[in-house]
DNA sequence: TTATTTTTGCAACAGAGTTGCATTTTTATT
DNA sequence: AATAAAAATGCAACTCTGTTGCAAAAATAA
């Protein structure tokens, strides 16, 4: 957690190692991911922060992070895309989020279970694996 | 496999056990995704058909396919919805898709690995799980 | 402070998906 | 086989999501 100053702090030196501008739409974006305690999508960072950016803003901004290995995407079966900060072992151009995605059909939430580790796969014959994603619907504790 | 024959009467039968009239649509969509190798998108049948069926008639179709179970989705990280048959165990209202799915980034092409089943997450206190989705990415044996 | 670089907001656009409704096709009934 | 009832299709119009070019504004470097 921390303080609102101490939040403010990190965010600035993470936009700095990350060789970027810090602006207030980044900021601001950046902070409402951090309150949250699940993944997000575009409409809610429009909505959550009062219709004072505009939209192609925070498309670019979403991307820029993406990019910079800040936030990775949660795969879906709807059109929608789900956001969430990566933790530690993400950089750019190569995302490694080995954790299990859990998505709460009573609350809607989504949400990175850090925890959890991606057990192994075995593929038939011939298939070579970079990446594995899983994402596990149910209910969450909250609901529970 | 089978002959072209064979194919139409199992279609056919297809779709009388869903409960679905019989439509030149309906018979051509699930001929695509039987000839396929590999999971389709809705501009996929829409390039396929060759412009025959209008827009809105593939998408009602592929919701009705869902809703009976014929077809299942299959989650990405972009806004691309895919879709591909369902082998036995679905029905309607129940998608039991316990088989990985696999994403090659050379072609393209994601293809159900119904052989190969989704091992056991144990996720923290608290919650429950009713379905798991793994995708993989990585390269497949053709690509190889 | 000033110059340079980067980011933002606007406008305009492209694409994906949805809805209402009239027409056509399929299925059920006689 | 003909007819009636039900269901599916195509079209038009619309909404929602995401993209691009460019001028204005803000952030960083000098
Ligand atoms: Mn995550
Ligand atoms: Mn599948
Ligand atoms: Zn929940
Ligand atoms: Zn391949």
């Amino acid at each position: 957690m921390g303080t609102k100053q101490q939040i403010s702090e990190r965010i600035t030196a993470l936009l700095k190692e990350s060789k970027l501008s810090v602006t207030e739409t980044r900021v601001k974006i950046l902070e409402l991911f951090m309150k949250s305690n699940g993944a997000l999508e575009h409409s809610d960072i429009e909505t959550q922060t009062g219709q004072s950016f505009d939209r192609v803003t925070v498309y670019r901004t979403l991307q820029t992070f993406l990019d910079k290995g800040i936030i990775h995407k949660i795969p879906t079966t709807d059109t929608s895309v789900r956001y969430a900060v990566c933790k530690s072992e993400c950089s750019e151009h190569d995302h490694h989020d080995h954790h299990v995605h859990f998505k709460c059909e009573s609350c809607g939430t989504t949400t990175c279970l850090d925890e959890t580790n991606i057990p192994e796969i075995s593929l038939p014959k011939g298939y070579a694996a970079h990446n594995v994603e899983v994402v596990v619907s149910g209910v969450c504790k909250t609901c529970k």
